[in-house]
Formats: C-alpha cells, structure tokens, sequence
DNA sequence: TCGACTTGGTGACCTAGTCACTGATTTTTT
DNA sequence: AAAAAATCAGTGACTAGGTCACCAAGTCGA
C-alpha cells in the first residue's frame, strides 16, 4: 500500500458524512491516510485479517466464499463510496468467517486505524449512522444471494449477471469458469447455459469473453422470477 | 408485549455486557423495559419495523425469508444472550429487506428505545463492542447458510437441521413441510431423504416429528461436506 | 515449433426440484 | 356420531442442474 496526500473534501464522495462536523473532519483529516492498493491484491480472507477501516474511494472490492471443494460464489461487491462492513466486523474482533475480499481493479480508499474509527463512531452520530447503514446494506445483499441460490432458476441468475458484469458497449470478460464463480455454479453448466442463451439469439460466446446481442430480451429474462 | 419490572441484574445474562460501567447500567435501568411476547408473534417483517432495539432473556426467535413462489428458507436463530442484528439494522435506517421474525417460543426480551440505544452505543465502548459482535455473528450465519445451500449435499443438510431441532430425547417436532422449510426446499424432496434415512436406520419417521434412533451415525453423515 | 496450459464442448450419469395426483389421518362442522 | 374439510405423507414421471471423465481447439513461452 503506498502513501498519498490526504484530500481534506474526500469525505463528500460519501453521501452519508457530508453533514459531519468539522471536529470529526479534522479528525479523520489528522488520523487517517490516503492508500493505494493495486488490483487482485487480497484485502481480507482467512489469515488476513484487515487492522484499518477501510473507506473506498475509488475502485472495487469483490467479495467472494471458497469452498472445501474449491466452488466459488461472489457474494457481493463494494464499490467507491462504501466502506466494507466486514473489514468493520473483522476490527470489531469477531472473524471466524472465511470470506475473501480482492481487489477487482486498483483501489484507492482511507485507512482509518481502529483506535479512530472507535473514537468516531462514539463521537459522531452520523458516523454511526454511516457505519449502521453500510452493515444492513450487506447483510441485504446477502439476503438476496441465499434468495437467488435457493428459489432462482439459473438462466435468469446468469441473464442478471451477464447485465451487471457487462461494459457499456455490452461485453463481459469472463471465462465461463469466472462465471461459474460468480454464481457458485460448475463450469460446464454455465458452458450448456450460454449455449441456449446463444441459440436464442440473446448472446454471443467468445474465448474469454460474452457479447450480450440482444439487451433488451436479456433484461427481460433477468427479470422472470 | 406486556411490561414486567425490571431486573437490575439482567446485563449478567449478556456476555459481553458484564463490564458496563455502572452509568450505562442505570441508564439502561431507567430507560428500557422489559417485554414478553407470547409464542407465534412476528417480532419485525415487511410491514412490521421494530421500533426498538431487544434483547433476548428467554426464548427463541427465527428469522426466515419467503421468496414470491411460497418458498421458505430458515436464515438463523435467535437465542437467549443475544441481541437481534436485523433489529439494530431496521433501527438504524436501512430497511427493505424482506426477513421475518417470529418468536419461536415464548419470549422475554429487553426493549431499549431508538434514542438510548444511539446513546448508550454513543458512550459506552463495551456496548459498541457487543453491537459489533452481533453484527459480524449474524452475517457469518448468513455466510454458512450460502455456503450449504450452494454446496452441500442435501441429505448431509437434513441430517445437521434434523440434530439442531431435536429434542434431548432425540424427537424432532416437525412436519415435512416445515423442514422443506428450514431448508429451502420442498415437501416431496424432504419425504424421499427421510425415507432413505429410515431405510439406513438413522431415523425414524412419524405423523409431525421425527425419532432419530442413530444420532452417531446421524452425526457422522452431517459432519460430511 | 514443441509442449504445456487455458478454455470450451460433450455424453453419461446422479441429485434435487416440480407437477399432478393418491391415500391416510386428524380436526371441524353439522 | 357422521360427514366434510383440512392436514400430512407417499409416489411416478419429468425437468433442471451438478458431477465425472474425457476431448479438442486456441494460446503462449521456451
């Protein structure tokens, strides 16, 4: 992680500490650092226990479960302005879990050491606020995982996640093994799933990448229960 | 909810509320109360937000998520100690997510008003501590629960279920439905595997519950990944 | 250009979920 | 007490998705 000037006005990338008082401003301004960590760096994961706070400033983590047997699910992402609420959990001494957090592409974020973010979090109310509603969004987002894993049908999961990995111009680089990650699934399942989503016209499978043809119709299968 | 005096001493039932400094502990008698919700009771869901923050003394609470199909998975138990994650996060703002909450059993539970919750997490350090550590709990249930639905074996997920409802006697109280229910999944499905458990000798089945007659070897199936 | 690695494709098979229907038991109503 | 209704469990046929074993084509470094 490298060291970089603190921007006294990050705290306006948060929606949610826009309103602190100046007294936690300078706080933060004082105690915290600016870091840079570079793609696929892990973050967090079983013997990595993160010792800062981390607010994301630009940038995305991908946080993800491995298995016994090696099968992978995503289980959410954290993009710039959102803090990881497991990074909170793990400063806040319970962190038996066995996820990981990687860099899914370079990341610029504050450090916030934890004797600080206690100190915060007593002081301010918005803080607390911040923190609260970051935790909830998490455990929302993990609500809806065991809900697509346990009563989603597979194409539409895939029709969801091709739409949401997709680039402006409608492409996905992914392998169809980082697919079968993505949703917790077995390679060639996603390899028939793309075949039938490419005989319907909806997509177009290339080597290491999928080009979404027909949006619309994708959008429409992503929405089917 | 009837109100019931309040017993001084009831922070003793808290782990890791025992070191509270005697402020926080007169604040807390002053201004909470506690609360018996009778059996059956939905404690929060769609349409029904807690307006404050409990603490369980006696009793169970489960949460579950229905999806639109009917669907119904048992997502983690509250017991006594402990506080209600899910409560804390509707407090604090964040709140569309669609778990409910029934009381299990009979309960009994502290009831602590919004406004000394944020005060209390505001003041004390252990306190904070223990929100935390509630917090991260609940999402390494959500964390287990997602990585047995994504990839464990079903009948090694009705053997486990099957050892945390029974009684000590070894009688699960249970409808097939209702394990279809614990599990995400459904009523034929939770016949066949009994059947099959039978026929290996580990269980026995009944009109509404369940005899297990091999808890070793029930035990040894739900240690299988 | 050889060999190793990565990526994708395929058939056979197994596990779990769905649908439609049956029978048995228990509870409620009359 | 008899009839009706609701609850609970069992079953066969079928579909969806995961597993295993293996193959083929593309890619990359030495």
């Amino acid at each position: 992680m490298d060291r970089a000037t603190l921007d006294p006005h990050w705290t306006q990338s948060f929606p949610g500490l826009r309103q602190l008082p100046v007294s936690v401003l300078d706080k933060l301004a004082v105690s915290s650092t600016i870091v840079k960590i570079p793609e696929h760096s892990i973050i967090f994961g079983p013997g990595h226990a993160p010792e800062t706070f981390l607010l994301l400033l630009e940038g995305t983590v991908r946080v993800s479960q491995v298995s016994e047997g090696g099968r992978e699910i995503v289980l959410y992402r954290a993009t710039a302005g959102e803090s990881c609420a497991l990074t909170t959990a793990c400063l806040m001494g319970y962190e038996d879990y066995h996820a990981t957090g990687v860099a899914e592409t370079g990341i610029t974020a504050v450090s916030i050491p934890r004797g600080v973010f206690d100190d915060i979090v007593a002081t301010s109310r918005e803080f607390r606020q911040f923190v609260f509603t970051a935790f909830s969004r998490r455990i929302t987002d993990l609500f809806q995982v065991i809900e697509q894993v346990a009563f989603s049908r597979f194409d539409v999961r895939l029709a969801r996640r091709l739409l949401e990995l997709a680039d402006s111009s409608g492409r996905v680089t992914a392998t169809h093994q980082d697919l079968a990650n993505e949703l917790g699934s077995a390679r060639e399942v996603v390899t028939r799933q793309l075949q039938d989503l490419q005989r319907r016209g909806l997509i177009r499978g290339l080597r290491g990448s999928v080009e979404i043809t027909d949006r619309g119709a994708l959008e429409g299968l992503s929405r089917t229960t």
